[in-house]
DNA sequence: AAGTCTGGGTTGATGTGTCAACCAAGGTCA
DNA sequence: TGACCTTGGTTGACACATCAACCCAGACTT
């Protein structure tokens, strides 16, 4: 089967070797959270982000900011933490209901950060070093600048979704 | 609410800020894929591989390895893609069946591939730079070594699935 | 030849993500 | 006041992922 020459050879391996070690810490670290703590990476993320909080509350909204979630994707999966007991609906607004973290989320973050942290900088930080990570950081930062653009170049209409 | 000092500073917001532009960038390539040839990043995935197996055919389980997907994932999707006409069982061992790329499913990553190697090279390839890119390809050997490494030493039981 | 391993593969239940449609409180303007 | 936007949030249907249990052809044992 003939194959494209898509990118160039050392570019194609250095692409695909990068994808394949995401991949495998992605699965890894996730599957440590869930094993360990039974806390999906999706909930350890909306847990960092309520417990940094000065409050302890955030709107629905704000979460979704924050981890670029889109709306329906933070609706239902609030909905299957609250039942978990893991955060609250408050409704003080009047309008819009607030999220607050409960004992119990909070005893779960806590119980797991330690060593998700520590996973995280055993795998990554201390393998390529604070510079290089930095670097990596910096890279990270141009790539998202460069999607951000060609989203609004590519999506004209507000097709978008909301992020 | 109290934030403890997992990383260092610079460290976290190096990752954190790596972690943002992951997420931008595999859900924006997707949807891509998605939106404009009805195809998931998993389908592509699976497609890649078959089209460039010498004789567009593979055992489901070199797909496994390949992707680095677990068998039951695997199988599931291999049905879904079967099911839509992307990809045939085909029993010839008189065992175990060989997943084969179907007409259909070539003209399907004839028709995306060029496009979404162009996105990879606008967002990523252009926007770092070759010599950066390979040694972000570097950097992810590394990192995977150090994941496998990882694995094997905190999961001496078979546990750890056969990804 | 019967008994049991082993390992590739399937299945079903359940949790998670996405899309599109909908809902409702407030703001805007007649 | 009433017809209309927005906009944050919910819902339902469906695609996808994960786990655990199961299936079964061949190899290994005796």
């Amino acid at each position: 089967m003939a194959k494209e020459p898509w990118l160039g050879d050392d570019e194609q391996k250095a692409w695909r070797s990068y994808l394949l070690m995401w991949k495998l810490l992605e699965t890894h670290v996730a599957r440590h959270l869930q094993r360990e703590y039974g806390l999906s990476a999706s909930d350890f993320e909306i847990l960092v982000n309520l417990s940094e909080a000065p409050t302890g509350r955030m709107r629905a909204f704000e979460l979704g900011e924050a981890t670029q979630w889109e709306k329906s994707r933070m609706s239902h999966h609030l909905t299957r933490m609250e039942k978990r007991g893991l955060i609250a609906k408050v409704a003080c607004d009047a309008r819009y209901p607030e999220i607050a973290i409960t004992e119990q989320g909070l005893e779960a973050i806590r119980a797991c950060a330690p060593a998700h942290a520590a996973l995280i900088r055993e795998l990554v930080v201390d393998t390529l070093g604070t510079d290089r990570l930095v670097s990596l950081g910096d890279a990270g930062a141009e790539v998202a600048t460069a999607i951000e653009k060609h989203r609004q170049t590519t999506c004209p209409p507000e097709v978008r979704g909301e992020y």
